[in-house]
DNA sequence: AGCACGCCGACT
DNA sequence: GTCGGCGTGCTC
């Protein structure tokens, strides 16, 4: 039996209990641990108790969730894997990846669940109309039609890799709808990068296939709408299923294909809990699937990850290309802004100001990237240099205008911007450095004397985490947006992420060169996909571009106009790019031809994180634990934010050039360092924890 | 992790 | 005399 018990609490991965009656593998059960009554699943029946343990003394199943089906043995080996790949509890890995909701029902309570759920829809507000394979569907160009042919033939996970406006989200909805029809009870599970895309694809997948058929999973449904989407999808009534990179564990009984969009994105990987990949799993996961029917995935995305991409260099994957974009859609041209060239301090050089007034006057929109919320990253005193630094983090807290607040974005704590110097009383306190509000501030004098074509002054308008914390703002913002009530969009990376405007001609990018020379190797490839992927918002819609006679444009604020990134940029060369982003990873024996984890240490204070990383490696050391001659251990080092909300943070990097290897030698390690928590170098200690193939360091 | 038990300080 | 602080220890 498995249960959600934390690997620390000295109770193994599975606890034995006893039944009068036989129950199936997989089967939801409640049982008692101690005081308590949990959701249990049967991971294995036996007809003996296992050694050391008497038949008489095990404690009885208290009732089992008969009406559901059990969890399929290739979902428990899913589990299993993830648990152990990225050293985590089996039972906190798959109680943690059943609907919450889950645990307070008990039998009788999901029966009436399950009833009520018979012949109702479950995504959006669907009708529950009848399957619509009638519906309306787009031409394919040329290039989608080949992947798709391309589709039929190949076993291995396949890397699409399409241009922005290639058309690959109707490439899966092809692929789907041919499963779908081929197989009437297959399923496919479809992933996208952040919750913001559910609803636009959902409505896609729901107008494709009819609402009936689609589920979703993602952490913004409600308790009671995640069980009843799980249940769809375990039960089989869900032939889709789409969602974040939680929905990699749904339960789906009969999954013939797999799509993770954008699979370069970052937020595959978990950075809580297990800290799990969702595309690496994805691929893991057909795999397994495999072994019973065919079932394929697809990891699509204009800039794969170089991870992904070295696979299909060396053929792991196979790679289908559409470089094109759909309906004669034109890819932008770089301007490369030379910031030497520039007045000094300027936040929008003045070709580039000129440029998104041009664009506003024909009635165009532009979009204005900057990677940074709020009005300014700090305040200072020019006096004293004092700076208004957050009290609980090693981080500044950034200055918001709006309300006049100083706020941490790593802890959230807020104070009131101070009338004068809290160190010497100066009065002239003033922000340093820029951020989206002032940025929007700004655009709007600067363009004040701009007009639109109807005369009016010109709208400049804000997408961030702060402008969208509302319910329903985000949409409110981007149907104005596409009504063309906005002229300029200013914002984070949020508005580079998927949305389909249409009479984009401009995007610029105004602070990109912390992601050139970052000390963080992923920097670039990050940078590269980032303004590429913003790149792509331009140009969408190639009759408005022909008409307007547009010239589609990616600006780049920059103070190395000659850095080689920019140059594969200009060429949209992606593949140029990760050739020469993977030479420099194989030079210093970098991923993807290294692997690495890290060892993560929380404490009060930092010599304690960092004494005990160092006990951790004397340990794996003294016992001589497997897989260490073919390990690096580096030395124990802050992070870069050191203290978070007064806790100080340190971790430690293993590297190896052998998987195998790492594994080996963390499957060792786990225990000891369990058990060196309750020795005295584990004094003081919070928390640690494993991340596996970590994407930031 | 929960949740008990357990043994010492300020309240009705 | 009780309520409650969180230290230690156990859970098939």
């Amino acid at each position: 039996m498995v249960l959600a018990t934390p690997a620390h609490s000295g109770l193994g991965d599975s606890l034995s209990y006893w039944s009068p009656e036989l129950l199936q593998e997989g089967a939801l059960v409640r049982v008692p641990l101690g005081t308590r009554e949990l959701l249990g699943i049967v991971w294995r029946v036996r007809l003996q108790p296992p050694d050391g343990l008497v038949a008489g003394s095990l404690r009885p199943v208290l009732e089992a969730f008969a009406a559901l089906p059990p969890l399929s043995a290739n979902w428990r080996a899913l589990l299993e894997f993830a648990a152990r790949y990225y050293q985590r509890a089996l039972g906190e890995v798959a109680l943690a990846a059943l609907p919450p909701q889950l645990r307070e029902l008990d039998a009788s309570a999901l029966q009436r669940r399950l009833k009520k759920l018979e012949g109702v829809a479950f995504a959006g507000a669907g009708e529950g109309e009848a399957p619509s394979w009638a519906a309306p569907m787009p031409d394919l160009s040329p290039e989608q039609a080949a992947v798709l042919a391309a589709l039929e033939q190949g076993t291995q996970p396949v890397l699409l890799f399409g241009a922005t406006g290639s058309g690959k989200t109707e490439v899966y909805l092809r692929a789907a709808q041919t499963l779908l029809q081929r197989d009437p009870q297959a399923q496919a599970l479809v992933l996208v990068p952040e919750i913001n895309l559910t609803p636009q694809l959902e409505a896609r997948f729901c107008e494709r296939f009819g609402a009936h058929t689609v589920a979703s999973l993602h952490s913004g449904l409600t308790p009671a709408q995640r069980l009843r989407h799980w249940l769809a999808a375990h039960s089989g009534q869900a032939r889709i299923v789409l969602g974040t990179r939680m929905a990699i564990f749904a339960s789906l009984p009969r999954l013939r294909l797999i799509v993770v969009d954008e699979e370069h994105d970052p937020s595959y990987k978990s950075q809580d809990g297990a800290r799990y990949s969702a595309r690496d799993l994805a691929v893991y996961r057909a795999q397994l699937e495999s072994r019973t029917a065919r079932c394929q995935v697809i990891l699509g995305s204009a800039t794969p990850a170089l991870e992904s991409w070295h696979a299909a260099e060396q053929g792991r994957y196979q790679r289908l290309h559409m470089p094109g974009r759909i309906a004669g859609a034109v890819l932008p041209r770089l301007r490369l802004l030379d910031l030497n060239q520039q007045p000094k301090q300027c936040l929008i050089a003045p070709p580039l100001l000129a440029a998104l007034a041009e664009r506003a006057a024909r009635g165009e929109q532009s979009l204005v990237l900057l990677n940074r919320r709020g009005y300014a990253p700090v305040l200072a005193c020019h006096a004293c240099g004092w700076k208004s630094d957050c009290p609980h983090c090693s981080a500044h807290a950034v200055f918001h205008k709006i309300d006049r607040s100083l706020r941490c974005h790593h802890c959230g704590h807020a104070s009131r911007v101070p009338r004068a110097c809290p160190e010497c009383g100066n009065l002239d306190i003033a922000p340093v450095g820029r951020g989206t509000e002032q940025v929007e501030e700004h655009l709007g004098e600067l363009l004040a004397e701009a007009r639109r074509p109807d005369g009016g002054p010109v709208r400049v308008a804000r997408l961030d985490a702060d402008s969208t914390r509302a319910k329903g703002s985000l949409h409110q913002r981007l149907s104005q947006m596409h009504e063309g009530e906005v002229d300029v969009l200013v914002g984070t990376q949020m508005v580079a992420k998927g949305h389909d405007f249409r009479r984009i001609t401009l995007v610029a990018g105004l602070n990109v060169d912390s992601g050139l020379f970052s000390s963080d190797y992923r920097a670039p490839e990050r940078l590269f996909a980032l303004l590429l992927q913003a790149a792509g918002r331009a140009g969408r819609d190639a009759a408005f571009v022909a008409a307007q006679q547009a010239a589609v444009e990616l600006w780049v604020q920059t103070w190395y106009p000659q850095h080689p990134l920019f140059a594969a940029l200009a060429r949209h060369d992606y593949p140029a790019f990760a050739a020469q982003q993977l030479r420099e990873r194989a030079s210093a024996q970098m991923p993807p031809f290294s692997f690495q984890a890290l060892l993560r240490a929380e404490a009060r204070s930092q010599a304690t994180a960092q004494a005990w990383l160092q006990a951790a490696h004397a340990a794996a050391q003294a016992a001589g634990l497997p897989g260490l001659a073919q390990l690096t251990l580096y030395p124990p080092l802050p992070l870069t934010v050191q203290r978070v909300a007064g806790v100080e943070r340190a971790q430690m990097l293993l590297e190896s050039p052998s998987r195998p290897a790492l594994q080996a030698f963390l499957n060792a390690w786990q225990p000891l360092l369990h058990a060196l928590r309750r020795q005295p170098a584990g004094r003081g200690l919070l928390r640690w924890a494993i991340d596996v193939d970590p994407v930031s360091l």
